[in-house]
DNA sequence: AATCAATAAATTGTATACAATCTTTGGACA
DNA sequence: TGTCCAAAGATTGTATACAATTTATTGATT
């Protein structure tokens, strides 16, 4: 039987979810009723997930006025990405010089899923094995307050900056992406340590770039 | 008048003052009801304080089970101060290529107070201003997602690893935490970034080694 | 027409009652 | 005596009513 969840957690996947997909934008805003009535369920178990993305940075929740998606400035957007630079790039550096064959060929099943969902055009199984691959250095560490943080920040990245229009209709060998990936994956396999901390941050900061010249596209 | 803060702060205040005070001992078991009846509020404040705090990894929150004041491992502790070193020198080597006199100032007088507060025997005080000390590069830093990392595992560690019974009892010249912060300083003063990085490792590390020998005065 | 104050409306903040779930206890049965 | 099941107890999870606070509206006054 699958896990009853709490709604607690169902109202935190799906205002999330919205946010991911564009049904609410940066710096609408967004009452507690208006999602209670939405998703059939007490304002209780909202309040509980809107403080919970507040914690996170996905919203803003100003005392007696409301939630806010969360608009994050060109500053903030880099900020974000430089973190992951840090943090990613730390991961790496620990597990790099342990890596076994197990982990080799499991970090080249999520590139050969990121290569299908991005062929059959499967956006949020993208995004998913995308956190997948960035996440996996920080799960190996066994540093569970690493981890978390380097999820957190995958999240807010998803929610603000991977979802492009343009996604769907680049052609595949203009996708950076995968090709920055299967560096990562290279010099994972080769225990490579400063070249895996060195294509992260090339990756990233590729991302963060291609990103920055079409801020017009989200706002 | 002073701000009227709201009953989810207070409580949220109330139990972290508790834990670092050692008046809720790691791995002790809290329930909702218990704090709303010791503080004298209904349980929904309390609900939401506790869930923040689960978050920044104070409390441990089992779903119908109850919280658990987090009771973290001897790796878990080294987990915390390894992520601040990488941490909290990132936030040095953004910060110290343009500190100013006035940044310099600041951070002598946040010296001068730790030392008043350490010779008054003001535990809480010198813990305050030993949190300032550690978070301010980050605060210059400007990027908010850092800061508050930095914060929270600031916060995280005053409350498992700072409050030994022998603070009180230990001559001042073998305090090693207000020479090592001097330390900090002068690389600050002088604009050595690496210096500075270093200082801040050298010392947290010295730190975490220092209290991991007296692990058992904790549990 | 502009400004200000008072009042109304909207929304979060809190308290409380009840439901769902987990843990423990007690006893029947092998 | 040990094991399993059932029922009771304890605690969190959720819904709802009400209070406090902020924002918007209205109208009087200049």
């Amino acid at each position: 039987m699958t896990t009853k969840k709490r709604n607690e957690e169902l109202a935190y996947e799906k205002v999330k979810r919205a946010i991911m997909l564009r049904r609410l934008l940066p710096g609408q805003r967004v009452t507690e009723e208006w999602v209670s009535e939405e998703i059939n369920m007490s304002r209780t178990p909202i309040r509980a997930a809107f403080k919970r993305m507040g914690n996170e940075g996905l919203l803003e929740v100003v005392p007696h006025r409301g939630a806010f998606v969360y608009n994050p400035s060109d500053k903030e957007i880099a900020d974000v990405f430089q973190l992951r630079v840090v943090l990613e790039s730390y991961a790496a550096r620990l597990v790099v010089p342990k890596v076994t064959q197990e982990n080799v060929r499991y970090m080249e099943e999520l590139l050969a899923e990121e290569m299908r969902a991005y062929q059959a055009k499967d956006f949020e199984e993208f995004m998913r094995v995308n956190g997948l691959i960035h996440t996996y250095p920080a799960k190996l560490s066994e540093n569970k307050f690493l981890l978390q943080q380097v999820e957190t920040l995958n999240q807010w990245s998803d929610c603000y900056l991977i979802l492009k229009d343009e996604f769907y209709t680049v052609p595949i060998e203009k996708v950076k992406s995968i090709p920055e990936h299967q560096c990562m994956l290279n010099a994972f396999r080769d225990g490579n340590i400063e070249g895996m901390a060195e294509a992260i941050e090339a990756h990233l900061l590729s991302t963060l770039s291609d990103l920055s010249g079409k801020r017009s596209v989200f706002n």
